[in-house]
DNA sequence: AATGAATGAGGATTCATTCAT
DNA sequence: CATGAATGAATCCTCATTCAT
């Protein structure tokens, strides 16, 4: 397929399951906006779902590439963490897709979709754990189980994601990241009179 | 219209748009699983959708009184806060709906399903603000801004539902919660050799 | 549903299988000559098969129906078996769809009606297993084996069936059929000076 | 063209068109099997019935080779027609496409379909006639019209071409066919006491 | 000659909703 | 109040065929 169609259509996609999800959005609409006939597209993907994941899959690449050089330029636990949380939220206009699979059904809609999803979480942890053991072995995070907590803190920060596409107000949800990492590294009983 | 009807309807409802989600519930099947004919639905609902929120309603006033009274049962914010956690999560199976709505488009099924949620999660912030305002009372806590706090553990806690459909060891997911709540008190710097 | 759309969908279904064929009868047009919404249809009938098989049914009943009273009203057996025979083949305008189930794909094209066409089939047998017993009992016809006989005519005659819709010219049909008759009761040696 | 690639073709279109019939052979299917781009079967053949006639005539020209070989080897008329039941049906493996005529929709499928078909049809008559035309020379046979009567019994074996395919009991078929012969050589009224 | 890409024209089926009885 | 019947609007997908290279 001349890259200009495909790429087109890949565009479309992202814009329109972002907006309508997977389930409203339509492969004649899809088409339309792809300037493309409908049964080309699927003579290159075949299935409504094939273009679905083929967006996902491209989102969640991404995602992990940016959080990862942040976490890189970073060089204290304390300071990775921070980027980790702060990355992973940016890019969040970037990735609307993976967000909406919090959104919409992940197995009702698109049984790949939620393997799809469950990879990127797969490589949250892993990153997580990389930093916390980092802090253990640095003697500044106190951790039992570090994998564990690893993936605690992963589901926890799902739960912002939840949030990204309802809540207008950016600085808002800022407050609420930063109010998070403050908990993250001191809890409720330590305090945060150190921080920032 | 009958209670008897009425009482099928709604607990067809709830089965069904539980294990399919509203999208893939059809009204022709939920008035078969009801045993009442399509059109009678219509006549007292007047739209899928408001048997849809009727459902929800249902749901969240559900959770909300059995969180409510399993906090007051406790005596020390750490504790309330610990019973809050644990019967969120216990409540998952006598909630399925409210949980699909993480998992299911919000706006996108149902306008008025996203202002329910809201309710609940407005309800829950506030339950979770009284524990913390108690904490910092009695000098337990140490907290700046209780609202944006409270916000934030429940923004994090929403993060574990996601996961309540899709893990099906439940035991991993406790494990998963422990740590959480470790890390609310106390922090990945403070550590947790003092607790439990 | 009201007896008049029923009758209207059968009626055209009827008409526009025998004319193009299951898989050429689509079913939007068959809505529109049905005058019916195509939904209408469906919430009737189900499937397009279904229709199908409806109309394959009415029409092996009549089938059978004129074909047992035709061969009832004669008393010797040789009549009998050359009422059987011409009834059946003039039967051919009012049961075009049982025709095309010759000329159509069977199993390809629905599963059930190649039942329904064994089932005109065994029915035939049986009609003829009985002329032929009659005949047996009476020292007209001689037969080891009467079942076997009987679908062998059977089999003979379907090949008939698959020349009514190409050959136009009704005369020499019957011509064919004069001959096939004598054949059956004479065979190539035995002569047909007796006949007619 | 390569030779080996449209022998590729033709052999591909052989199996498909017999197992799946030449509505449901897709010519993307077929060249997927046929290992060769789509537009090189249209390059070559132009259109779908074109590929589809190409098979059905090498077909019968194989069947007639057949059946002409087995009744030249013959001596009598009855021997001869008892080779010409017998190769006809034991072809049947070998041409399962002018089968599928049978089964399969034959103007609406393919205008020149029925066309070639009908050529077969007239070749096995013009063999059966010269059987008859022996048999009556010879005193062996008593028919009127030698014409009529090889063409009923053509249109009478057409109709266990039809159950070729269906039954899967070789043996039974086998019965039906000496029973056929029998008749068609003593009829109903003659007996069969001398035969075999 | 061979092909990858593109497409227009359907085609079956689903579904929320309305309405006369 | 309850319902059987009817429907318009979508929706995903298929396929024979064309065409530039």
């Amino acid at each position: 397929m001349k890259q200009e169609k495909l790429e087109s259509i890949i565009e479309a996609a992202k814009r329109m399951f972002a907006r309508y999800g997977q389930r409203k959005t339509s492969m004649d609409e899809l088409a339309q906006v792809a300037r493309v006939a409908k049964a080309t597209i699927y003579s290159h993907f075949g299935t409504k779902d094939k273009v679905y994941q083929e967006v996902l899959y491209s989102e969640i690449n991404e995602i992990v590439e940016k959080i990862s050089a942040a976490v890189a330029k970073e060089s204290s636990p304390m300071n990775k963490l921070t980027a980790f949380v702060k990355t992973k939220f940016n890019q969040r206009r970037k990735a609307l897709n993976i967000l909406n699979l919090n959104r919409e059904g992940i197995e009702k809609v698109s049984p790949l979709a939620g393997e799809i999803r469950n990879q990127l979480f797969e490589r949250e942890v892993n990153i997580i754990s990389s930093i916390l053991k980092e802090g253990v072995d640095e003697g500044i995070f106190h951790i039992n189980n570090i994998i564990l907590t690893a993936k605690a803190i992963c589901h926890a920060l799902r739960g912002f994601e939840l949030t990204w596409l309802v809540e207008e107000n950016e600085e808002r949800i800022d407050n609420y990241h930063d109010e998070l990492i403050r908990i993250l590294f001191y809890g409720l009983i330590g305090g945060k009179e150190n921080i920032k």
